[in-house]
Formats: C-alpha cells, sequence, structure tokens
DNA sequence: TTACGACTTCAAGTCAACTTGAGGTCAAGG
DNA sequence: CCTTGACCTCAAGTTGACTTGAAGTCGTAA
C-alpha cells in the first residue's frame, strides 16, 4: 500500500471519503496525485489528518488549522497559539467543572428548587457575571 | 422594575433581545404577559437565563436545556439524568486536560518538528485512534 | 470486452443557534 | 393629536463543518 486512494485513507484513518475531498478542497490535506480520477495519497497523510483531528479537537477552527501549515505543507505551529489555546481550553475546564459539580449536587440536593440552593446560586452567578462563555465563543471572530 | 419588557432584560443579563425572542420561541423562557404588543418578563428569567447560558457553555444544546426543565417551568428533578450529564462531563474535562497538557508541551518543545516530538506524537496517536471527539460531541447526541 | 461498482465533480442540503430584514403596531413625549 | 422609535412577527439569511445526490468516469474482475 505504498499510495493509499481515498477509501484506504478513511478507512484506516476513520475520516469519511467525502470529508477528505472536503479537506483538500479547503487547502487541508493533499492529494500525491491520480490513478485516472482516482486520488492517491502519501502515507504522511495519515500524520496529518492525526494532527487535524487534534486540533479540531481543541477547540481550532479549520481555517486556524490551515495556517498551521505552510504553503509548501510543512507544520508550522506557532507556540503562542498553542499556549494560547491551552489557556482557553483551562477556561472551558473550569467551566466545565463548575457546570459538573452544579449538577453533581442538583442530583442530591434535597432544596425545594435548585434556584434556592446556595451552590447552585452561586454557579448561576458566574454565569450572569459573564465569566463562562459558550464553547468555542473565544476562539470565533466577530463579524460585522 | 418590576417586570423588566426585553430591552431591559437584554441589557442586565447580556442576551441580545433577538435572541431572548428566539429562546421563548424555543419554550426556553417565558415572558409573564405584555404591555400592548411588548413582552414583559419576571425577574426570574435572569436566573433561568444564568442557567441557560451555564448550560450552553458547557456544551449542552438547547435541545437539552429544554428537557431540563419541566413543563411548570421548574428544574426538573431527574436525577439520574442529571448524574449521566455530570458523568459526561467528567470525560470530557478528562479529554480536555489531556489535550490542554499537550499543546501546552508542544508550546515549550525544543523538538525541531513537533512530528518528531514524542509527547506530540502520543497525542497525535491518541487522536488517531478516535480517543479524541470533537468539542461538543461528548453531550451532543449522535443522529443518524 | 464488457459490466460493475468505486471512484469523480459540483451543487445543494443539513444542523444548530442565532441574526437580519421587511413591514407592522403602538405607548409616550412634545 | 401626532410623530417617533422601540417594540412586534415571520421569513429568510448566516456560519462552520460537513453530507448527500445526481450525473459522469474508469480500473478491474469475469
Amino acid at each position: 500500500m505504498k499510495f493509499p486512494d481515498i477509501a484506504e485513507v478513511a478507512r484506516r484513518s476513520g475520516v469519511p471519503a467525502s470529508t477528505l475531498r472536503f479537506y483538500e478542497d479547503k487547502g487541508l490535506i493533499m492529494s500525491a496525485g491520480r490513478r485516472g480520477l482516482r486520488r492517491l495519497f502519501e502515507p504522511a497523510v495519515f500524520e496529518r489528518l492525526a494532527l487535524i483531528t487534534l486540533a479540531r479537537a481543541s477547540g481550532f477552527t479549520l481555517e486556524e488549522i490551515a495556517r498551521m501549515f505552510s504553503p509548501d505543507g510543512r507544520v508550522r505551529i506557532d507556540r503562542q497559539m498553542l499556549s494560547a489555546k491551552a489557556d482557553e481550553l483551562d477556561r472551558t475546564i473550569r467551566r466545565l467543572r463548575a457546570m459538573r459539580d452544579g449538577l453533581r449536587h442538583a442530583a442530591v440536593c434535597r432544596a425545594p428548587s435548585h434556584l434556592e440552593c446556595p451552590t447552585f446560586r452561586r454557579l448561576l452567578a458566574a454565569a450572569a457575571k459573564g465569566v463562562i462563555r459558550a464553547p468555542g465563543s473565544a476562539a470565533r471572530k466577530r463579524r460585522r
């Protein structure tokens, strides 16, 4: 399997063929050539896809991921960006912990209404203060 | 300000008026009545919005959030569901922590290329194995 | 050599969560 | 009383990340 075709890449990476075409279209991956109409990929595409998957799972947009690669196709990771993203994940984790604790508490709380429970109210206060933001919002560009 | 109008609620909650109408449409909040055409809200709507914001920030869909309220508008006491959600969040948190550590490491790693760094490669391997999922997917229902 | 099925392209559809726009209503200040 | 501007409704548009469908091409097994 020197040069896997799209089905092989899909099978081994778990990324659907339609997504692979989509990614190629977006410049995230490149096919090494064609046999007839059919794409052939370099084996290195698996690493590339793993990196894309990792980045996506870390909250990077495809746009941002595309900027992680130089035009020549090599990885060009900006340490500053990585740190920023790690910080963002930290904030997300804190958020999720708060929510988890809130749920956990709500599940056992005997207060007549959760809204009357001090623990729950503390969480809500944090949310109301805007400490807490929707996921992805920090990474998203302001439009307009 | 016994019964704030939509502008007041928007101002004090930080949630845009268009979103408040949208939420009402989706049954996530309810207006207490109208003055002419204009909605008036109970002050309790702020708490409700805080809860919605918190849940959204934790990766819950509006659909799921809607199910967190009983038809009467109170927080539902389905302890089983709450616990399940909490467990789900725990898994997500673990995932994000791993990711954050990986990013943190990559940001300071001296390896000539991240692809040559053992720590990074370990993460990539995990990503390739499908251990890692896109954000939100943990809380989201599988379609199809 | 022919049939088949796996690939191809390109446009359009989907989904969540909103936002925007057109056209309408109406309470309050001048 | 009349204007004004903030509110209203409802439909359609937006964004990101894909998926689906129709129509076409072509490598390979029989």
